[in-house]
DNA sequence: ACCACTGAGTTCGGATTCCGAACTCAGTAT
DNA sequence: ATACTGAGTTCGGAATCCGAACTCAGTGGT
């Protein structure tokens, strides 16, 4: 393996993708995003629909807004009161939710799926496919390969 | 013994996402079969790969085994060795890996170096779409609609 | 005035999970 | 005989998670 390492000039830590993962990789977060797609705001709200405890809420929702994700707006005054509302970049989170939405539907063991996304227009079952501009064809998994993008080293 | 309780305090738990998170929803797992995508297969390539500590890899490992996502296989017998593949239902979980690579380019702050994923017969960057089978067309999230599945309630 | 109630949290102790470092074990290479 | 390899396991301490109970400002009912 070290071998392997010196022969591999490209370190794979320190990506976006991990910085995405180190905030909305964990049991809540995608949850709370499609709490919000779902048009929940409050506190309570949140805690009642997904049964997550108080302190983990705080942390959890402190952390999306740091990140963009939500935002906490003042919603009234008199007891002053917030709610969690996601911003353009959270509901730009739901193409990554469909898809796990897709793989759960298709892959999870545990059954009793709650909805089936379908296409808007003629209510057909979606599928999921990559697209290749050039190609002008859609194709799957086997097809994609990653390459190194030229940034520095 | 904990997980018991988590279990039999179903409200709106018990939904197919929920569960799926449960098996993927955390800080590594995604990663884990991004570096399975990238033809990592060995044990301490994962280790060395994503700088994971041994015995969470070893845990991780095992649930993702069982729940289909990777498989344990033997590639040598004289000192019994095993690597661990991506099975087909962790080839789909692309589609999401995609995703949110995508949202981690467009929306993250911290943008390093990065693997772009493209489609390997052509070497063009690959899009995301939905395919409706039925129209024969492509379609963004916008046009994605959620049908109850017969259910009780 | 008194009391219950609401919403958005905070505090508390205990259970669980995470981590790096060091160790194991069978087999191989020098 | 010694060192190394790959795939883990064992260890103790740190960080996180959990439910339950509490706080705090204001509101509404009697």
């Amino acid at each position: 393996m070290y071998l392997h390492r010196v022969m591999e000039n490209v370190r794979h830590t320190g990506t976006a993708i991990e910085e995405t993962l180190r905030v909305v990789g964990d049991r809540w977060s995608i949850l709370l995003v499609r709490a919000g797609l779902r048009g929940i705001r409050r506190f309570d709200d949140f805690c009642d629909d997904l049964g997550i405890a108080r302190p983990v809420l705080t942390e959890r929702l402190r952390r999306l807004v740091k990140f963009g994700i939500f935002e906490r707006v003042k919603y009234q005054d008199k007891p002053v009161r917030y709610e969690y509302r996601l911003t353009e970049a959270g509901l730009a989170l739901s193409p990554a939710l469909v898809a796990l939405v897709r793989w759960s539907e298709e892959y999870s063991q545990e059954s009793s799926s709650d909805v089936t996304l379908v296409h808007a227009p003629c209510g057909t079952e979606l599928e999921q496919a990559f697209w290749c501009r050039s190609c002008q064809s859609t194709f799957g998994p086997n097809a994609v390969k990653g390459v190194a993008s030229q940034l520095d080293s």
